[in-house]
DNA sequence: AGGAAAATAT
DNA sequence: AATATTTTCC
């Protein structure tokens, strides 16, 4: 089920590297963007211990660019301390737990490949995140575009909050590119503004909430994660581990809902997107792309 | 391969 | 029961 993985191609041109330098480097996001998604049963299984953090094949820089920062694989389930192993009889991928940190990576990858190229094939190759799959990023993609249309739709109406649902989502700022002509529409403006605000809760509480998950799932498994309090926010990539058999958790605290002013989170700085984003190919093409040709761009 | 729909797992 | 993710089909 895991032929290919990561056989790069070729053709990209030298030239966005340039101006990536230029958009890409928020200290906040490149930093802590690489993580690994080979968990470390999967990496046991193939007797990968050492864990060459990147991928074996993963070739040189001269295909494809890796403008995204490398990183410190943060390995979510090291165990071994106290004599707790993980089960690592279950081959099968485990479900990839798309956090807020893994979707902005999404996004910034389309975002800077331009819609042209953002095809699952490039953009999971941009984010380079080990074990990240076609098929996660098409599925994700497929999702998210259909989030882009429904807030397409809401424009300039009576809309309210675009959607406060898709907590994920909205843990990143869309680029205005994305929306198929949206010039300066206040309502966008401000909807956009909500997005940003709603990402930091959202961030949050999708975090915390993970957080939680992964302490019932690390519970069963026998290891601890990051002591809470701390540096709670380690890895980014959570694979839903396939549980024992009995789980059962039904959010404690209201999840649900987004808007209440929260008594603590200062928003923190949350990235922007530059307005490039030009076919930067051939030569000579320079227009807004669209995310993707639902309309005639 | 990419995209959309159907199937599952949580 | 509703979603999030995966798998299948075109």
């Amino acid at each position: 089920m895991r032929a290919d993985e990561n056989k790069d191609e070729k053709d990209e041109n030298p030239r966005w590297f340039s101006r990536w330098e230029d958009q890409l480097p928020s200290p906040d996001e490149l930093m802590p963007l690489s993580q690994s998604l080979i968990t470390a049963d999967l990496a046991r299984a193939f007797d990968l211990t050492s864990s060459p953090r990147r991928s074996p094949s993963l070739p040189p820089p001269s295909a494809v660019a890796a403008p995204l920062p490398d990183f410190d694989a943060p390995d979510l389930a090291v165990a071994g301390a106290d004599g707790a192993d993980e089960p690592a009889r279950t081959l099968k991928r485990p479900r990839l737990v798309w956090t807020p940190q893994l979707h902005k990576r999404f996004v910034d990858a389309v975002a800077h490949l331009g819609i042209k190229n953002a095809v699952p094939k490039t953009i999971m190759q941009l984010m380079s995140v080990d074990g990240l799959t076609r098929e996660n990023v098409a599925s994700h993609l497929q999702k998210y575009r259909l989030y882009l249309k429904r807030m397409q739709g809401l424009g300039a109406a009576g809309g309210g909050p675009a959607s406060a649902d898709d907590q994920l989502f909205a843990s990143a700022p869309v680029p205005h590119h994305f929306l198929a002509r949206g010039p300066a529409d206040p309502f966008v403006a401000a909807l956009q503004q909500q997005q940003i605000a709603a990402a930091a809760v959202a961030a949050q509480q999708h975090q915390q909430q993970q957080y939680y998950q992964q302490q019932q799932q690390q519970r069963h498994l026998g290891y601890l994660g990051s002591p809470p309090g701390s540096g709670y926010d380690r890895g980014f990539v959570a694979r839903a581990v396939p549980p024992p058999a009995l789980h059962r958790m039904v959010d404690p605290v209201g999840v649900g809902a987004v808007r209440p002013s929260p008594p603590q989170p200062p928003p923190p700085s949350v990235g922007f997107y530059p307005e490039e984003f030009e076919t930067g190919a051939g030569g000579g093409e320079r227009r807004v792309l669209t995310l993707f040709p639902t309309k005639e761009e």
